[in-house]
DNA sequence: CGGCACGTTGAGCGGCGTCAATTTATGTGG
DNA sequence: CCACATAAATTGACGCCGCTCAACGTGCCG
């Protein structure tokens, strides 16, 4: 289920100031917003020696439901959807991590989740006993473990209330809101704000909770309340956020 | 809305082994299973001496919506239920913490949570701002609080399943299912498991994403499918764990 | 062009919500 | 102890939101 193309890199050279910062980790976004970013040079040095890039393209997984976790990642670029599956089938979005989100369970098995891409995903990955050891050494890494397992906690709560009571029509605009809100922000065009569309109708059925023929007809339900345009079906703009947030309950 | 009866604690006395463990502390569970077995004594000295004790009687708030959070605290018996509230009224419990359950939101507001007892809770409630000084010298605390946090989020993704794909009947034998597991074990009787359900209807619909009218049909129905039986309306017993677990779904 | 995945739209049904009545627990004062 | 009041839980009738099944449209690639 999950071939990918490792790289390894072992390059790297002096920063002005006479620190070592790895070439590969230079220009990382994961390195200011990241866990990295807890890293001194020397660290970084290591974990840059035994790290690798992976790139996944669309649907390939990185941890398998069942799967030893054998590595963790930090997401560089692309998204990624956590999923959990019923013995007959059903599938559970239960979040969806962005650049530059951590990825991976720390002290025990990945609970029973799928990672999966969607949409091609670049990642910086690195064996997960290194890591736990750096994490040991490193009070600082801990700290910056922690503070994004809490922000994913509070996200998961979050979804919960949207799960279980929310209407369709509700489900999906928070989903919109959702995904504007971890867009890059826009020049303010006076043409409202332009999101693409990271999930499938199938993934988005998945993560709210309902059929694709539910979240197709509410989308188009928003489009004609003229709270969403499409550009295309994974492209929308957003003429008024309010509009949206009133539309999603909040 | 939270009005409790503190007791101020600074009694101790020397262990055997020449440890200062405070009195207060000496019994306590948090202090074996919870965070609190992270501190040396003189750590959990300088902390028993800033925590107060707190009873709660059933339906009286810790922390309320959009408070800022003065204390963390440690529940000692009883359950607390976290729960989020829309604009219209509609309620969703995200968690429900059990013994010895660290209470609190580190380093940011209460992400607009409420917590509330369900039955009468007791808690042992410190300041923040010591708390989180403790952390930052303690490595081993703040470790013990990141792997709660993981275990919560494992939960809260459970729980995310349950919300987004379940049906009714699902829901109300999941829910009994977790009970079951956070009860302590029981001798084996033959008469299968017995477990008290801490949380009303009302509170169980708004944990199931559900109605208290559906919450009780789908009790009714179980109960004729002969998967549980009734000690009373807030005790069942569980013949079959098996059962149990398929009518979860699982 | 055909093949295929993805998305949209329609018709009909059923699970769960709504509203309402009744029964059962829980407490409170005489 | 009973009488009464109040809240919690159960049960029934009915309607609607979202699911199912099916057909069709659309874009992409060989």
């Amino acid at each position: 289920m999950s071939s990918v193309r490792p790289k390894r890199s072992d390059v790297h050279h002096p920063e002005p100031d006479g620190q070592v910062v790895p070439k590969l980790c230079e220009s990382c976004e994961a390195r200011h917003r990241g866990v990295c970013g807890a890293l001194p040079g020397d660290d970084l040095l290591r974990l840059s020696k035994i790290s690798v890039r992976k790139t996944l393209k669309s649907g390939e997984s990185v941890v398998c439901d069942e799967d030893d976790v054998i590595s963790f990642s930090n997401v560089l670029n692309g998204v990624v959807k956590l999923s959990k599956l019923l013995p007959d089938g059903r599938q559970q979005i239960v979040g969806l991590q962005f650049a530059p989100d951590f990825l991976g369970r720390p002290f025990r098995a990945e609970s029973h989740l799928t990672a999966e891409a969607s949409g091609d995903v670049h990642l910086c990955s690195f064996p997960r006993a290194e890591f736990e050891s750096m994490m040991r050494d490193n009070p600082e890494l801990e700290h910056r473990i922690l503070a994004q397992t809490l922000e994913q906690l509070d996200e998961a709560r979050d979804w919960m209330m949207t799960l279980g009571r929310k209407t369709a029509r509700e489900k999906i605009a928070s989903y919109l809101l959702m995904i504007a809100r971890h867009s890059a922000p826009q020049p303010p065009s006076g043409q409202g704000v332009a999101i693409d569309l990271p999930l499938s109708r199938g993934d988005m059925a998945d993560f709210l909770g309902l059929t694709i023929e539910t979240v197709s007809r509410q989308m188009t339900a928003l489009r004609k309340a003229k709270v969403i345009e499409f550009d295309s079906a994974r492209a929308v703009r957003i003429p008024s956020l309010r509009a949206l947030e009133r539309a999603a309950g909040e």
